[in-house]
RNA sequence: GCGCCCAUAGCUCAAUUGGAUAGAGCAUUUGGCUACGAACCAAAAGGUUUGGGGUUCGAAUCCCUAUGGGCGCGCCA
């Protein structure tokens, strides 16, 4: 149980024993933002008083003098109706040991036990390489995955391959434009090809091997061949950036499959369809679109919707709990006509939650520096990670809230990249590792005997609501406050060390420290973990 | 024009999603290394949470409205 979950507790027991009805999610505790309150506080006796026809004053105080627990030491009603909690130092220790013995599995918990979720995050097209936009994405969507399975729930990350459509046929016609280039005829790229360097890479790639052989290829040669080494290169950079899937789902797999066809006839029997200027539209209007969908074009090809409501029914038909897309600002639009597809075939779509990520800007020389594919002028997320790092990429995209539109200043970010809270945090993990090598005892057998100062107190606390973070990050999507928490963990622990010896004569105190210390470092590693993080011991 | 998102210290961002006196970093000013790592610590200063209404015990957070920004509005994906 969480401090939190132990705080609910007691206070359940009290109403029981007072025989109030409760709902148990009206039971909600903070922390207290002035420890002058307490270290956490529930406002119940306030959300309850206007059903119990009391003041809140007095239910307050009624709950606290039911109170029976060793949690707390301390117990106080404060106007206009919270009760206050002092958590016990005898807890606090139990807490303690609690993280010395579990390591790195402290802050688990089984709460998402025997539920299943799909997580689909990135899925660029395979048209380019991954730029920094991405970057956000794969970090939101890779450090969410690992913190719902910290908390119990079987994940399934998921790639979605867009390798079926138009743009496929523009990937070709763009690599074997360049192909002709390099063989020595004009190149004609058109104004909607692609632009990128990585283009002219996979040219001659071909070229180097086949040399002017497949100048009569038509363009499904030079489709699959950039597919194929695209979809490595993204990938390989996944990887790189410690991202990884446990599935990618091919576009065109769901055609070879037929459920694109399978959709298409539940689709029409539903009598949502109808034919106008010789295309097929579906009416997402009766469904809280904005407009009518067009399903099939008057050229007989499908739009990109079409397979996609039967990528997702393919996912409903897999059999998850929940299902979580990762969405760029810039589809935000596309969420209603998706949703109302997907309702019209009775499908249930509280089961699928959209996470919307804003989009970063680019800043060069004090200006906005525009991402173009049409110029191929971009920033790879593999220049982000050879410029500033692994860690300091993943720490800058995930300590952001996903509703904030970030600035990503290049000059600030290859010339200082010192500033990045992350190096504050390896910092305080690095101090914590050296001082552990030079203590000579035991270290594995450590235990806490007294709380003996008010920081160690604060330290203790801090420790012992991780627990309550990794829930909330995980069940309402906010990886960032992993991140928030980390950073605060450090700034408690490199406080204390400026004002704390840790290792003398004294062989009793000298283990309390370095249990203390063991324990902060356990908890930042494991919280790292979370955000994708592998701290360095040394800096 | 319509829709979604956003607006918090000079700058970049928090505020555990409705809790008590809105917090950090950077920049500015000041103090601290012959203690285990000064990439650190301690302190000062900086705010009408864009403006205006409303909801309630209580609002940066919810609702309405004005302004300013981002994104979208295709038989592209």
């Amino acid at each position: 149980m969480s401090i939190k979950d132990e705080l609910r507790h007691i206070i359940k027991c009290s109403l029981v024993k007072l025989d109030i009805n409760f709902l148990e999610s009206e039971i909600t505790i903070d922390i207290c933002k002035d420890k002058n309150h307490g270290d956490y506080a529930s406002n119940i006796a306030l959300v309850m008083a206007k059903n119990l026809h009391k003041s809140p004053m007095e239910i307050a105080n009624l709950i606290k003098d039911n109170i029976d627990s060793d949690v707390v030491c301390n117990v106080e009603v404060a106007m206009p109706g919270f009760i206050n909690f002092t958590i016990s130092p005898s807890y606090l220790l139990k807490t303690l040991d609690k993280i010395l013995m579990m390591k790195n599995d402290y802050g688990r918990c089984d709460i998402g036990k025997n539920k299943k979720i799909n997580l689909e995050f990135v899925s660029a097209n395979p048209t380019g390489i991954l730029h920094i936009g991405h970057g956000r994405g794969a970090v939101y969507g890779d450090s969410l995955a690992r913190i719902l399975n910290f908390i119990g729930y079987d994940v399934v990350r998921e790639y979605y391959i867009n390798d079926a459509g138009n743009q496929m046929n523009n990937l070709g016609i763009s690599i074997k434009e360049r192909y002709k280039e390099l063989c020595g005829l004009d190149c004609n790229l058109p104004e909607d090809g692609y632009h990128g360097k990585e283009i002219i890479e996979i040219a001659k790639k071909i070229y180097s091997y086949y040399k002017d052989n497949k100048l009569d290829c038509d363009i499904s040669f030079f489709k699959k061949e950039g597919l194929d080494i695209l979809l490595d290169q993204i990938k390989h950079d996944l990887d790189t950036f410690r991202v990884n899937y446990e599935v990618f789902t091919s576009e065109q797999s769901l055609y070879d499959r037929g459920i694109v066809d399978n959709t298409l006839t539940k689709l029409k029997n539903s009598g949502n369809c109808y034919i106008e200027d010789g295309a097929l539209w579906l009416k997402t209007t009766a469904y809280g679109d904005e407009k009518d969908r067009v399903l099939i074009k008057n050229d007989g090809n499908y739009t990109y919707l079409m397979p996609d409501i039967a990528y997702h029914i393919d996912k409903y038909e897999r059999g998850f709990d929940k299902m979580i897309d990762v969405f760029g600002a810039d589809h935000h639009g596309y969420i209603n006509r998706l949703k109302g597809s997907l309702s019209m075939l009775g499908y249930d779509t509280n089961k699928l939650e959209v996470k919307i990520l804003q989009m970063v800007r680019l800043i060069k020389d004090n200006q906005e520096l525009k991402l173009s594919k049409r110029t191929g002028k971009t920033y790879t997320l593999m220049e982000l990670i050879d410029d500033v790092g692994i860690n300091a990429a993943r720490f800058f995209f995930v300590a952001h809230s996903i509703d904030t539109q970030m600035d990503f200043d290049l000059d600030l970010a290859t010339s200082q990249s010192n500033d990045n809270p992350i190096y504050y945090i390896e910092y305080a993990n690095a101090r914590i590792s050296s001082i552990l090598k030079s203590y000579k005892g035991d270290l594995d057998n450590l235990k806490y005997s007294t709380i003996c100062d008010a920081n160690t107190y604060i330290i203790l606390n801090k420790l012992c609501a991780f627990e309550d973070v990794v829930k909330v990050a995980g069940e309402k999507g906010l990886p960032h406050l992993i991140a928030n928490y980390v950073y605060e963990l450090a700034s408690l622990f490199h406080s204390y060390y400026a004002n704390v010896k840790i290792i003398t004569d004294d062989v009793e105190y000298t283990k309390d420290k370095i249990a203390l210390l063991t324990a902060i470092k356990i908890v930042i590693n494991n919280a790292l973990n979370l955000i994708g993080i592998i701290p360095r011991e040394e800096m």
